[in-house]
Order: structure tokens, then sequence, then C-alpha cells
DNA sequence: TTAGCAACTTGATGTAGATCAAGAAGGGGC
DNA sequence: GCCCCTTCTTGATCTACATCAAGTTGCTAA
């Protein structure tokens, strides 16, 4: 069983940080490895985070953007009453903080365990991209992937069920874990049954029931936050035809 | 009382267009006289478009952003299954296109009525902003926003009430008239009921039903789709503590 | 090992808003 | 003007999920 805490660093993606494990990072293919060179010195890693350390708030100046090198993080929006949307779940090789690009943050950022980011700093981010057009249109790519799945999380919030959204949420996790060469069948859960709800829009309790079902429907095992997913087929059944809107979230 | 279907064109927005009545509407303070001259021989008006038929639909290939010129639009994302999410809606003077950065479109845009619509083709944008690079943070800003528009819909259709989402609603397109000149106070709902109560996670039922009682506790006037609030105030405090992340979506 | 707490589970009950079903009111077209 | 068709309203009923209330499990720490 593989653990999301470490990311081994052999996965198909693109950018190199100096002093990262990661091999590649977000660089678009078909750059030089000159660019790649320049790169790399560009890329800081910062100083690890704790489990509930915020990386940014609302209202924090935009300096930067951010790539999770191990641990996992969530972004969440707040009102003034003290209520939070979770808005998204970072996983190692995703690249997130694109809410700041209107100068200021407009979420908060907080790792659900003991992370390390990389931080890809504006300044650079802009002189590089002003080279390198490629780079340039990559991150245009990426802006609008996180807006096409906010997009398709507005769907799912307001015109799914409880057993659809928590599906749909499983699928794209393993997807996601897929992606970066861990196993999509079994995977760990750094985020609490809270977490999950908040962010699927349900209560705890709707969410712990939905497990229970899963279990005793023999979809999935789940054991804490351990969760082994016996019948993909199911579980992609429960979504009922919005495949292809699940927020993928291709974010690296 | 004033009507959205034709824009008056001397609002403090931002890019001229060598077909249209609008002033300007999308390039940022402190562009010279002389890229703006180069940049309004690259905005083509398009044929206006009637009710309810699209200006692009999901899986188009993406070749442009629109500005709306009159009228007013919608977009939307689908599912297999046929059903609708409507994720924003787009008055005179705004500017959207932007879930098409990622090569293909993600939503469909649909006229709410006969409209017309401005188009600023990505060739012409990726030239023009990688001269001008106060251009091009300028897009990036308009990105952002639409991903903090979108992040506070998520906010608002999971934790909020069916109140608090039209008065949310109201508020957000009081405030958008306002910003281009109109009144703030009475204006016309270019959109059907079942489109607000789609837009909002509700039934259309629930939305007529939340129109009457805005009307008996003199909040607003509601006749047909033309608006008049009375008490702004009141509507505002419905919303309880989350006027700061209204989806304003400040869009050009 | 055990105490203390947070995270999770499970059951009982309540309710906001969906759905179903009929009418009423607009609003184009002729 | 009048017809037809869509949009909107209003009421009655139903239900998915929230909320409340106890437990139970499982870390962490000494």
């Amino acid at each position: 069983m593989v653990d999301v805490a470490e990311f081994p660093g052999n996965g198909p993606i693109r950018l190199t940080c100096k002093d990262c494990s990661l091999a590649e990072l977000c660089l678009p293919r078909g750059v030089s490895p000159d660019d790649m060179g320049r790169f790399e010195t560009m890329v800081d890693q910062r100083p690890p985070l704790s489990r509930d350390e915020p990386l940014y708030r609302t209202g924090d100046r935009f300096t930067a953007l951010y790539a999770v090198k191990s641990g996992s993080l969530k972004t969440l929006v707040s009102t003034q009453d003290g209520e939070n949307q979770i808005t998204g779940f970072y996983l190692p090789g995703e690249l997130f903080g694109f809410d700041g690009f209107d100068d200021n943050h407009s979420c908060s950022a907080v790792a659900l365990e003991r992370s390390n980011v990389c931080e890809l700093p504006l300044d650079s981010i802009e002189e590089l991209s002003s080279n390198i057009p490629s780079l340039r249109r990559e991150l245009d790519r990426l802006m609008a992937r996180q807006i096409n799945s906010d997009q398709s999380m507005l769907l799912l919030l307001s015109r799914r069920s409880a057993d659809e959204r928590l599906a749909t949420f499983l699928v794209s996790l393993s997807m996601r874990f897929q992606q970066r060469g861990f196993s999509a069948n079994e995977f760990r859960l750094s985020m609490s049954r809270h977490d999950i709800a908040n962010y699927l829009g349900l209560a705890a309790e709707t969410v712990s029931r939905l497990f229970k079902r899963l279990k005793e429907s023999k979809i999935a095992s789940v054991n804490g936050r351990t969760i082994i997913v016996h019948d993909f087929d199911a579980l992609r059944d429960g979504i009922d035809g919005c495949a292809g809107s699940l927020p993928e979230r291709n974010l690296a």
C-alpha cells in the first residue's frame, strides 16, 4: 500500500527544482535543457509545514505559486461569520495558488499533515514566461483547468446526490493518485471526514454513513483513512453520466 | 427604468473596438494611445445572436474571448445525461470565455436574448499581450477573478440557504449594473426563473416563492422580470456575513 | 500502560426545499 | 382583438440530508 506522504519523483511530470527530490514538475515539454536549468535556480523549497499550519491566508499578498513536494494541503474560502468552504485538496506533484493572481489571495492554504512545498516566485514566473511562450501558455492552461475544476464542482454540489458526490470525489482522487504513479485502488485519505464533508457540501455524519454503505455493498473497504476500492465500475456507475465532468484538476 | 438591452458606452471601462459603440472595454489603464489603436483593429464584432442561440459549445476549439456589447448571455456546463448547470451570466461590458484557455471550451455560452458580442481573437491577445506586459497582467487578473467568483459560488451553493442565495444573487447583479452606470435599485432580469434557480441550485418554484416573500416583506417589488429593490440593507442583511465573498465577477 | 481528546460512527428526529399537480398570467404571431 | 404556448405562481405532499445526541475508536503523550 502506497502512502501519499512522500512523493517518489519518477512520475511523468514537468519541472525541476534544485533542492527537490521531484524530477520535474511544471515546465511544458519541448523546453530546452538550457531554459530548464534557468528555471531550476528559481524554485525555492519552503520550510516544512506542520499539520493545520497555513501556507498563506486570505488577503495575503500574492507572491508565488506553490507545488506540493510531500504531504497534502487544502485551500478554503471563509466568510465573516467564520464559516469555511474547502475549495480544493492538493496532492504531491500538484501546483496551486492561482487564486492569488488578482494581487491578493482569495483563499487560505493549510497543510493537512506535515508537508513540504516548493515556491515559484511571481517575479521568476513573469520573467521566465515572457521569455518562454510555451510556459506562458502552460500557465494559462493550468488556470483554465482550475476554472473548469471549480465549475465541475458547482455542478456536483447543486445537482448531485450525496452518494454521487462521494463517488465522484473518490474516483477523482484515485485518478490523481494513479496519474502520479501511485495505486489507483488503494490509498490513504489525508483529510478528515469533516473536511471531505465540507468539500462536498455534506455533514460529516452523512459521509460516515456513505462509507458504511460502500463497505456493505462490497464496493470498497474503508478502514479509518485507508481506502481500498474493490469495484471501480460500481463506483463510477454511481456517478451516473457525469464522469466527463469530474474535477480532475490536472494541476501540473 | 433602465433596460439592460443596450449598453450606453460611457462607463469607466477599458478597451476600444472599431465597430462598437462601446468606448473602452478591457485594456488596462496606463496603456499608450498607440497601443490602444493597435488593439482596436483586432477586435471584431460578431453577427447578432438571437435568443437561445449558442456562441460556442462545450468542446469547441478555443479561438477567442468575448465581450458583451448588448443583451446578455449565460455559460453552462453539461453532463452526459443532459443535465445542465449554469455557471454564470454576462451583462453588457463584461468579458467571458476564459473556460476555453485549456484549448477547448469546457462550457457552452448561450444568448439569453438578442445580443451582440465582440470577439477578441486568441492570436491577437497573445501577440499584443506579449508586447504589453500590463495587458498580460490584466488578463491574469480577469482569470483569477473568474476563479474567485466560482469559488464564492461553491460556498454559496453548499453553505447557504435558499433565501441567502437569492439575496446574494440580487445584490451581486445590482452591483454589476451600478458599476456600469445603470440603476442599482431597478433593473430587468434577462434570465427566466428557471435559469436563476438552476444557477443557484434551487427549484424554479422555490425562486418564485422567495420573490413572493421579498414582495410581502416590502424588501423589493417584483413584477415579472422587472425588479425594484426598496430596502437594500434588508437584502444585504439576509446574506449574513458573506458580503465579502459575493461573486462580484468584475469581469472587465 | 493508561488517561485524555479528537475523530469517527450510529441511531432518532426534524426540516428545508424538491417534486407533483393545477392554474394564471404574459407575450408573440396573425 | 384573440389564440397558443411558454413562463410563472401557488398549494399539497414527500424525502434526502441535516441536526442532535450518545456512544466508540484510536491517537498522542507521559
